[in-house]
Order: structure tokens, then C-alpha cells, then sequence
DNA sequence: ACACACGGGACGGCCCGTTCGT
DNA sequence: ACGAACGGGCCGTCCCGTGTGT
């Protein structure tokens, strides 16, 4: 929200966000008290309140971080950015609390927010954006239709994270997410660009 | 947890419930207070307590009493069985607060329970079952893997349902879950069965 | 606000009323802290929010016990009945911490309300009746508004017992009060009333 | 408390008395934050703490700024000093805040102080200080009292202010202090004077 | 040198899920 | 089955030192 001066602000402020995103993902909105996120940061109410004006501008901030941190590889083909940029959160998944965070506050919204569809569009119009490329550029199948297409990956996207998460930590959410292509790709990518695709993690 | 013998005990119980469901439903599990049940049950704190020990155990009993209503129809193809017990679901997310509360819980938990897959683990079993009665008969693609395909839809449909009910508070779950099958279905099935499957919610 | 069915209720209740006047009393509103109360009282916090939604309402809930309280002693004239009732409040503010509670959230009101008369319009009206019955009567010089002079009578009130509390700890304000009638009565009352009005306590 | 030599320092601690002042008429001593005291002043945390150690000591200013702002007026006629000293502080309760936060501050006290009695004094004395030149002069009617006459005029005066405030938001402050005084003079001005003395405010 | 951004914690009121005596 | 009471915990605010950068 504000713009911290000193140095030392700068650090506490990340600070902060870090541990009440930690906590936000492992015990949501509701369930995560200002208190543990205290302990986990080891500063004082003094300092939080400095920072975030409430407990809910803090989640507010937590999803923003994390929105400033993302960032769209650039590949020949749409299409392969699009299964780019699906992996590598699904990867990151596994280390960045502000991400995981993130999610769990996006998925959980009506808890601390009337309700709102925008993280959820920042997500779709990336995808949809993507899927336009593609379509521009003869990748796709003639009856693909891109923001339909956008809204069921994304959709799918989110509930194997979740499952992932309650089945394994998280720890198989990158294969999942390359199961899903798997399956999506060929009715969605145009014969001779299939073929070029690749859904593995080392590229 | 109890089974109690008089009547009115039960229909007092079945209304605690729908009560409790409700509220979770809109609120989720640590948002739902126990003051809100009560009032919209038009109960009293003392009747409440009598039938469920905690509110923890008011939440599983939501969840359980959901199961226990599920029943999987009969068709002559294991597949279009599969399909039409996600579409049946689908519809009755609408309707059905003891579904909705259901899936609410399962999907926020980890906010009232360190974790369990449990309540995945049935739908999952529902479908690996079926995919496998499919499989046997010879409805599939040969290189179809029961197990990890029903944890592939069973995740789609956990976060279709989710984006749904963010973007147009459910209302075109059906839908959503049809375009799902759409893409999943020329993947999965073989040839023959996949001209024979229906997709639409009259069946 | 609430009517309390059981005994130990009534008891409870009525407990945190005087817990809560002496608290006001001394401390005002604002300053006046839900802990001290309860201490006090020696109950507990659960006990208090159950009886009273709020500090707030706490507060009306003692203005409102204190003049269910308050009786109107009945003479042959009006006028000593009126110089009756500002004696006998006077001399309860020294013992009554219902009524010294009552007078200090009314005098500081908008500490906890945006402001309202009514508490004071109340003793403005059981003063101008009485005047109004005076003049009736005949007791009253010719000139005098019975309106206008009942609310001088009751801002000099306020104002002597407020200073008698500062400098006396409310040691001397029947005295004040006294001073007072002995001061107004001439410019108010007929010539012949005068003569039988009785400003002495004792009576 | 200190006496700053600078001129800027002078003007700024002036600056956070008005805004002090104008807080805590409004809520009161309690309910005064510093925070909105800093944001009507549009200083910093540090300027007024350079200026007062604490906010008991800014209170404490804003009362002792306000005593020596008062000064008496000059009339042939001792008491026609004090009606008029009566009337121009009536008036000035309209318009100046540092008056009115000093009257509410006094009046509230308890909250922020054990007790002083010393404000009320100031006024007292200026009062019972005018009576006995009356006194000398010849003024008075034999009987009266100057020290309990004194104290009782503030008490009126204090309680008379206090009501106007609820009715009519001070609007008829001045009106309600020449009642007053219509009321008490016939029972303190020797005949020859009372015909002389004026209560209306255009002298 | 010095204003002030930053941080410190103690309370503030109150809501919560729960249990007891009847 | 119920009214009454319990007490821990919640988030937020408050007044105020202390370190920090200009």
C-alpha cells in the first residue's frame, strides 16, 4: 500500500508478507490468527499494523505480491508458452509460499471478501491471451474456441493443485499438470504443432 | 454418530444439518458460528449440543450424511454411468446445500483437521471403479490407466466447480462439467463407445 | 433489554449493573474498562456478554435501571413536591451509585452516543409538570414560564452537583441545593406559598 | 510547559493546542486519539512530542492556555463585572475551542487525573473576588454571602452550559445565563443597584 | 542535529465454542 | 432440552520510545 522509506522497512515489510503467507496457506484466511503470523516473523503487532492497516489488507497484499513476482516465458509457439507458464507454477507451487498462498486466498475468497472473480480473470486472460496467439498463428484446431478453453484449463488447473496438495503435498502437482496436457493437447493443438510440443519440465 | 430412536430427534437432527450446511456453505467451516446454526435452525445451544458434541463433528457429519445420500445410476455402458453421476452431481451442487457444504469442507480443510484425503478418496474410488468396469469391458483406449485417470477428473471437476462458482455463482456448473468430458472423452474412450456416449443432462 | 427467566439471572444481572454504575461513576464512560467491571462484579466476561450485548448498551441499560427507580413524592402543594424531589436525589447521589452513574453518562454523553436529550428531557418534564401543576393552583407568580423555568432549574442542578462532587466529593450537595431553592423560590413562588414552603430536608 | 524562544515553534505549538483543543471537545479526553490530533494539526508524531511530553500534558496546556486568555472587564459597578464576565464567556463557548475543550476537560475530569479541584477554583475565586468589592461598595444586600454565592453562581453557570450543549448545541448559551442572573439578582443587589445593572449582551 | 518513520507491546472491547445446573 | 455462565482468543488501537537517514 504505501511505499517504505528506510531500508529496514523495506525488509520488514517482506518479512511480514512472507509469514502471513505461510501461515494464510496452511490454515486460510479465516483459521490464520494475526498472533502465529507475529511468532513466524518474530516482530510485534506494533510493527504489522505499521505496515498493513487490518488482517485483510494483508491477504490483499499477499496476492498482490505474489502477481508482481509472475512473469510469461517466450516461446516460437503460443501454445508452448501457454504449457510453459502452467508448469512452471505448478513447480514453484512446491517453494513459494506467496504463490500457494495466493491460491488458497483466491480459492477461498467469500471468507474475507464479498466475492470477486478478479484473480481468477488475471489467470483466464493470460491463458485466453495465449490461446489467441495461437489461433492467430494456425496452432490450434478450428473449433477451439479460446476463452471457453481458457476457462477450462484454469478450472482444471486449480483442482489438481488441490488435489495434489491433499494428496501429496504437492508433491506430484508438475505431473499432474503434464497429465492434463496430455489429455487437453490433442483436441485442442493442430496436427503438425502437436508433434512440436513438449510437456516435459528440463526445457 | 448416534442413531437416535425417536422420531422427532431425527427430524431434528436431519434440520441442525441443513442448518449447519447452510452456513458453511456460505461462510465456510471457521467463519460459520455456531450462533448463526442455531438461529437459522431455530434451535437452541442446549438442543444442538445434545445431538452433535462439537462443532467439528457437526462438519463431518455434514460431509458424512452428504455421502451416505450418493447413489451412482445404472446404464449399460460403465462410461456413460461415469458421466452421468458427475453431470447428477453438477446439477445438484445448485440445490443441494448438503453437497455444497460438502465439497466447501473438503476443499477448505486443513482449517478445522491437520488433513485428510478421505472425502477425495471416495469420489475416487467411485470413478477408478468404474473406469476399471469400463476398462474390463473393453469401453476404453488400451493404453488408459484407470487410477490416475479418475484422479485427473476428479481434480477437473473439483476446480471447475470452484471457477463456476466464482464467475456465475454456479449456474453453469452442468455445462462446464459437459465441456470437460467433451475434451477428456476422445482420449479416453474407445472408438466405438464414443459415438454411443450422451453428454446431455436430458438422459 | 432482555428479561432473565431464572433467579440467579435476575441476581447476575442486577450485579453487573452496580459493578458497572461504579465504574462509570468514577472512571466516565470512555475511560471506564469492561475488565474493571467484571472484577468488580466478580464474574466473568461470559457472564457479562450474555446479559449485555455491548459496553454500550451496558451503559444504557444503567441510565434506564436508575429511572425505573425514581419515584415522585406527592404533597399538597406542587412546588415542595418539586422542592422534595431535587432533595431526595440530591441526598441519594451520596449512596446511589445508580443514580451518580446515571447523571455522569448523561452529563458526558457523546463519548458514547452522538447525542441525546432524552435523559435530560426527562427530568425537565417531571420539573415543568410539577411547575405547570403549581401554576394551576395558583402557587406561582404571575410571570413565571413553567417551560423556561424548569430547565433552569435542572441546569442548576447538574451544575451545582457536578461542583459539590469536585469539591466535596458530593459531601455538601444537599446544602447547594438548598442554596439554591432559597435563591429561586423568591422569584418564583406566590408571596403566601412562599411562607409554607419547607426547604429542610427532615421533611 | 516549556517557553520556545523560536517563532515557527511558537506558532506550531499554538497550532497543536487549537487541534488538541478541538479534539477533545468533541470526544472527550479519553476518546481523543493522538493520531486525529496530528491529522488536524498536519504535523508529525515527532513535532508534538518535541512540544508535550505526554498527552496528559497536552490536556493540561490546553487548559492553562485557555486560563490566561481570560481577562475581566471594567465596569463602575463590581457586579456589573461579573454579569458581564459571565455573558462574554457565554458568548465566546460558541466560537472558541480552546474554552469549550477546557470546560469539557475540567468538567469530565477523573478520567485523566485524580481530581483537581484548581480549575474550578480559578473561576470560583475570580468570582468571589468581584462579590466582595460589590461587597465593599455596598452593593449586595446585607445577607449575602460572597464565598457561598460565588460557588454558587459558577455551579449554575457550569450545569446551565452543560444543558444548552444537549438542547441546542450552545445556541442559547447566553440566553440561559441572563435568565440566570434575572433570576438571582433580586436576591443579591441591594434595590438602588439592581435597577442600574444590565444583562443584556450589546454592552 | 534533529525530525520522524518505524517499531513496541499492553490493553481495548467483544465474540466464540463449550459446559454446567435445572 | 435450556438458560446461564465460562474464559480463552480474536483483531485492532493506542500512546509512546528508539533507531535511522537526511
Amino acid at each position: 500500500m504505501t511505499a517504505p522509506k528506510q531500508d529496514r522497512a523495506r525488509r520488514t515489510r517482506h518479512l511480514i508478507l512472507l509469514a502471513a503467507a505461510s501461515v494464510f496457506d496452511e490454515k486460510g484466511y479465516q483459521a490464520a490468527s494475526i498472533a502465529e503470523i507475529l511468532e513466524r516473523a518474530e516482530i510485534t503487532k506494533g510493527a504489522l499494523y505499521f505496515h498493513f492497516p487490518s488482517k485483510e489488507a494483508l491477504a490483499h497484499s499477499v496476492i498482490q505480491a505474489q502477481r508482481e513476482a509472475m512473469t510469461a516465458p517466450q516461446h516460437d509457439l503460443a501454445l508452448q508458452s501457454l504449457v510453459q507458464v502452467t508448469l512452471k507454477v505448478a513447480q514453484q507451487l512446491k517453494d513459494d509460499v506467496l504463490l500457494r498462498a495466493s491460491i488458497r486466498l483466491t480459492v477461498e475468497q467469500g471468507s474475507f471478501q464479498p466475492i470477486d472473480a478478479a484473480p481468477y480473470m488475471g489467470w483466464i486472460e493470460l491463458t485466453s491471451g495465449l490461446l489467441r496467439d495461437a489461433s492467430a498463428r494456425g496452432e490450434l484446431l478450428p473449433h477451439v474456441d479460446p476463452d471457453s478453453t481458457a476457462e477450462l484449463i484454469i478450472g482444471c488447473f486449480t483442482g489438481l493443485q488441490l488435489l495434489s496438495q491433499v494428496l501429496t503435498e504437492r508433491n506430484d502437482v508438475v505431473k499432474r499438470i503434464q497429465d492434463l496436457w496430455a489429455s487437453l493437447l490433442p483436441g485442442i493443438a493442430a496436427p503438425g504443432v502437436l508433434m512440436r510440443l513438449r510437456i516435459d519440465i528440463s526445457q
